[in-house]
DNA sequence: AATGAATGAGCGTTCATTCAT
DNA sequence: TATGAATGAACGCTCATTCAT
């Protein structure tokens, strides 16, 4: 929701405009992929001139970063709501946010929208770092549940634990997700990833992580 | 490393030049992604004429599909070798598999390659039915390993777990992959990759996974 | 005369455009024919980019229907122009009609226009209704003229008869036609065109017309 | 039948390549029109190599030119046969020509064929050579009748009442011939055209043809 | 007599972008 | 803010043609 140019977007009709430019955007991305995201199909989408689409966003590259900024809010914000009544029990915790990950995969946007982020971050320097950015901070509640779980662990070994979890769950959105194969399992993947975490991070030792072989 | 058009690539100059252009397109792939692939590159790529290139290809959606199999067909030739010379103790045979494929995701092509491609399965029929092919095989070892460790679980539940441990290993490409900010964890991820499933495997019983909250 | 993509050609200038790409368009397919009609070369000949008259244009379909369109207006404009004045005698009027089609067929457009339109009609849909739309128009007051001339003739004979009359005079195009070796003889073309087709409408009898031999 | 580049089409198989071409190369011109006849299409409907073909034929214009001949050839084959058991009345001869012409115009080659060949006409200096050779051919046995018919005529005035006769006959193709919308009237129409022609021919005086008004 | 391989030009079309209004 | 007009490059693709085998 933040835009490239200055002053544009300050008035209540650009902010809706905005609105439609980014929508019609990321359902484009969502719907077609990134290889076939184009400003005119967004214009037509957002119903509006491709002029008035390049007033906005004077190229195709900022009106993805702002694309990407805006999609990642969203998680986001749905993701903080997790810590609001959350109890001290850091197993719980753990738990909660596992099921919460695992489960949000079947949500269609997700399903589509990450793939072609990941895709993304090879090739262009934004996606690359927001990626980053986005799951460092997924990854700040883990870190703290398994250090509370598993205090024995050096910082950076929770963190390296915190990373696996993470990324295993990122790795069932192609397999789980929305309209995939194994959609109708995800369920029982929530339940295997539980059991299969929470049993990891109280057994394993630092020796466990970083043995040689 | 088969073309589209008859009488093609009969030769020997002919199945040279199918090579040339499978190995242009292959690394305009990995380095700049789907979006950026096109005909007049790959040709130039392999050094010959757009007329050339459509005369083995066709269409454009002709090329990407021999190039997805013939992307594949590297993978599965290395992953078949790992057969060779298995024990069996299966607990053996999973800790090798696991390794081997986190292990490969350093890979630099593998980095980059797999999530074009699950962003393309999103999009393409065919990718996603090459997908749903590679992954089912490379699920069957797993599979066979499971089983034999864990015998009270029904071949539903077999193959979720299988599924759980492939997806979850697949997540860690974006992350420790080649180039990636966790590339020197990799063999950490695959010490408490291996150390989770194993014990997740065997400790996990029907109930676990099939429960409803 | 009226463009395809809906708020295009809206400005003078645009309408301005319009025209130079019409004239454009139909000058090569005069002077080149249907085959070599192409979008570039109605650029460069309207002397605007490839993208500009794509903006106009979306597709080379939209551009032959307008220049159909268009270029039969102008037909059918003068051909309005002879009703204005016309007595009250159909023999007079028959004669009027058949002088200034005949003709017309003298004109270096007319001769070369007809011929790809008819060729046209034959493989591209909207060409054939709009062929049976502007000879319709044609037969028109060929029909009120034979009705009045012989009234003897049912509603269907007439319409027969006047279908012979104008599918005759169009016929004469590929040989009186402009640059055509018998163009020096249009005149005679149409004294003999007169002669024939009056005395036939005065004299034909229905069991003429629908007699089976 | 006859090819351009000397010493090919001499062996029996040879001669089969060549009419397996000239047939595919009619097809495309009659099903797609002028503008969708090239060389690639023609070798896939003469199942044999593009190198072949252009062995055959090396330019497509070559092509052209003897696929012009070879259908023309067709037509008057069938036309010389009128000839034969031809009686001594002119009267009736005319009227057998006047109707062979007219009927055969509901052929559907012929119907396709010849609006393509005129448009190539504009266009194209042999199919325009060609075409006033035809239709001499098809004009002297109608003179004769002509001639024999009405004396008073001059060599010069029966030639153009010849034209006029063979032109108007033409005019049907685009609206009787098969396919079209009038077709079921065809008989009706060599009806008209047989009393039309043969009134004139009868009763018109050198004046009505030379007369300036 | 026939094929497969290759070229280079041109095709219709889409694209990101610029700019005047 | 917003539109319509325009450009120039690139896209996937088809084409006539050449040539080695």
């Amino acid at each position: 929701m933040r835009n490239i140019r200055k002053g544009t977007g300050e008035s209540r009709r650009g902010k809706e405009t905005i609105l439609l430019i980014l929508n019609s955007a990321k359902t484009i991305l969502i719907e077609q992929g990134y290889s076939k995201l184009s400003m005119r199909k967004v214009a037509v989408g957002a119903e509006i001139s491709v002029g008035n689409l390049q007033y906005y966003y004077p190229s195709k590259n900022d009106l993805l970063k702002d694309l990407l900024d805006h999609s990642i809010d969203e998680f986001m914000n749905e993701f903080e709501r997790l810590r609001v009544g959350v109890n001290n029990d850091p197993e719980l915790h753990l738990r909660s946010i596992i099921n919460f990950i695992v489960l949000d995969l079947g949500n269609p946007t997700t399903t589509t929208f990450y793939p072609e982020l990941w895709a993304l971050a090879n090739h262009d320097e934004y996606a690359d770092k927001l990626m980053d950015q986005i799951y460092a901070r997924v990854r700040l509640p883990l870190e703290d549940c398994i250090t509370r779980i598993n205090p024995k662990l050096s910082v950076e070994q929770v963190k390296k634990v915190a990373l696996f979890i993470s990324a295993s769950m990122e790795g069932m959105t192609m397999f789980v997700g929305n309209g995939k194969v194994w959609n109708d399992s995800i369920k029982q993947m929530a339940n295997i990833a539980i059991m299969s975490f929470l049993q990891m991070v109280k057994k394993i030792t630092p020796e466990d992580i970083d043995k040689v072989l």
